[in-house]
DNA sequence: TATATATTTAGCAACTTCGTTAATTGCTTA
DNA sequence: TAAGCAATTAACGAAGTTGCTAAATATATA
C-alpha cells in the first residue's frame, strides 16, 4: 500500500528534513548531501525510498541528478489519514470536507 | 522531539489501525487486541507506544484499562509537518492560514 | 484468602534499518 | 580514449523493532 511507504519514509528525521530542504526548490543528490553530516551513499538511499515512496521526483540532467518534492502526495496522503482516523473533529473538518466534495465530482 | 515520536508511531500499520479502532469510541485493552491476529501482550506494547507519542491515553477502570484516542495530537503534528514542508501549496493553504491566525491570537 | 480475569513486563529469536567504506555506473570534457 | 566528477549499488556490522511465550502485577469476586 502507498500509505505504508509513505509513513515508513516520513519515520526518519533525516528523511523529513530532505523533504523540508525540497520544498522551496529542486536540489542536486550532491547539494542535498553537502547539508547533511553524513555520506553521499546515504543520502542516496534516503532519496531512494523517498522516490518509492511517490514523495519526491528524480531527473537526470547531464551529470546530476535533480530531485523535487511531490507535494499533491505528501498533503494528500497525511490528510487522507487524518481525516480517515478524525472525522469529524478537529481543524481539519471543512478541509475534509473539501476534498471528498472535489473527489465525487 | 515530540514529531519524532509521533512519526515513527505512525510508522506500523497495526498501530495506525489501533487508532482507527479508537477513532469511534473509546476501548479497553482486550477489546483492541480482540480484534487483531496478534498477542494481548504486542498489543500492549504497541499501546504504549502510542501513547508515548501523546497520541492516546489510557486510564484504569477496574480491572480494566481503557484508551482513547488524542485528536488534537494527531491532527495537528500531521498539518504541522504539512504546512512546513508545503507552506504554499496544495489544500493545507486555508486550513494552515487559519492554524497560524489562531496560534497568533 | 484463594481463584479468576485483565494487563503489563521480561527474556528471547528473527528480521529490518542505518550508516560506513569500497566498488561500480553514467556523463562530461580534454 | 582517458581522466574526472556525480551518483548509485554492494557488502558489512551495529543497533533497533517485532512478535512470541512465560512470568509478574492489578483488580474483582467467591
Amino acid at each position: 500500500m502507498a500509505v505504508d511507504l509513505v509513513f515508513e519514509a516520513l519515520a526518519s528525521r533525516p528523511r523529513r528534513e530532505i523533504l523540508a530542504y525540497l520544498s522551496a526548490q529542486e536540489l542536486t543528490a550532491g547539494e542535498i548531501a553537502s547539508r547533511f553530516a553524513m555520506s553521499a551513499p546515504a543520502i542516496s538511499r534516503h532519496l531512494s525510498l523517498l522516490e518509492g515512496a511517490g514523495l519526491v521526483s528524480s531527473e537526470r540532467r547531464g551529470q546530476y541528478v535533480v530531485y523535487r518534492l511531490n507535494k499533491d502526495n505528501l498533503v494528500n496522503t497525511l490528510t487522507g489519514f487524518a481525516f480517515e482516523v478524525c472525522p469529524k473533529a478537529g481543524p481539519l473538518k471543512r478541509e475534509s470536507r473539501r476534498l471528498a466534495a472535489r473527489k465525487a465530482t
